[in-house]
DNA sequence: ACTTAAAGTGACACTTATGTCACTTTTATT
DNA sequence: AATAAAAGTGACATAAGTGTCACTTTAAGT
């Protein structure tokens, strides 16, 4: 009974990720999406009553997405390639690091909704946190990783070097062996 | 003649500062930083023409205080006190690889002492770019770094790692250590 | 005491974003 | 063909930011 969409929920958050990339949160304007998407502002207003909403509903959808391939880790067996898997898929969500980011900027608000939804961003993003550490834990008894440094410096760095920028457009697959090989052994060259 | 000022040039740049980390560059407004230094916001005009023209002041001032104290690497002999006295400089200066990301944000603008502005903070990164290349150059050279690493990664997992959140408070000497020996490195145990 | 000029103010016109809502359009169902 | 319901629109009121400017305040120099 009902008219066809003009678009879809993968198209709505395909814009909202690209607005956020290039605005952040603060330059992000219902305007800005409408006019990526082609429909009038009124439009996006039957599917979000605010910004906050909208951008909140669409780092959940992200971040749920990353999760469900995360847990795909477990079944992969030592540390190395759990790692190696963990890097992959890193850097073919990029935007969950940006999204963490972006996501400290949300302010309080008084919309249930909003409130609901920051409440489980926070779960999701300490479900992540938490694959991350098991990971570096499992690493760590298996006697590979360092246990001087702190797995909150780790996790940040593996998180931060996907936000280096590729400025020289390295090919990708030459990009992510480098990061990996700078964050399992450094760039020093070993002194005997 | 004058009458006397209600902030300094400090004043106003700590502020600046403050409002571009907490609200990010969109997130900028005269009305907040007037609020800050409890002036009115009409008495900012009378220094800046526009938001663009007193936040690319702000970073040309933060830079060049940061580049200045990087040419004293020069002074020191070999690679591992320049980098130790790298990474220490940058702690010190925690707000510059931020601006360098706001930086980016920075839309093009038809003012005049703007268009300069920009241009400059092109010259000054380019400058701080160098040195760090001349770093790992050094490195290079003196055979302590890898070769197989791009720099670009080198230089921008340094700059990134200043951005990674320190939630758990660990103390900055620790923090800044455990950072130096990722980046040195890495994470994993020598395998024999 | 008077002058002068920089420092500061707040009201004004303008622009842009927000959220709402009565209304129109489309389309499957009856 | 009539109708129900979801999709979409554009005008409206409201809020917040911008840039300007005539005006007031302050303090040093005469």
């Amino acid at each position: 009974m009902a008219r066809e969409r003009k678009f879809t929920t993968g198209d709505l958050f395909l814009a909202t990720e690209q607005i956020l990339l290039q605005h952040g949160y603060e330059g992000f304007t219902f305007s800005l999406l409408a006019e990526q998407l082609e429909v009038s502002r009124g439009t996006i207003y039957k599917y979000f009553e605010n910004r906050e909403e909208l951008i909140t509903d669409y780092m959940i959808y992200e971040m749920e997405k990353f999760l469900a391939e995360l847990k795909q880790m477990d079944v992969i067996g030592n540390f190395d390639e759990q790692f190696t898997f963990l890097l992959k898929l890193m850097f073919k969500n990029t935007a969950v690091p940006h999204m963490i980011e972006i996501g400290r900027r949300i302010p309080v608000n008084d919309n249930q909704k909003v409130k609901q939804n920051i409440e489980r961003l926070g779960q999701l993003h300490f479900e992540m946190y938490n694959y991350c550490q098991r990971l570096i834990t499992k690493g760590k008894l298996e006697q590979k990783i360092k246990t001087s440094i702190p797995d909150s410096i780790m996790i940040g760095m593996i998180f931060q070097s996907i936000m280096i920028p590729n400025r020289l457009q390295i090919p990708q697959s030459e990009w992510i062996a480098s990061i990996k090989e700078m964050l399992c052994h450094g760039m020093l060259k070993l002194t005997n």
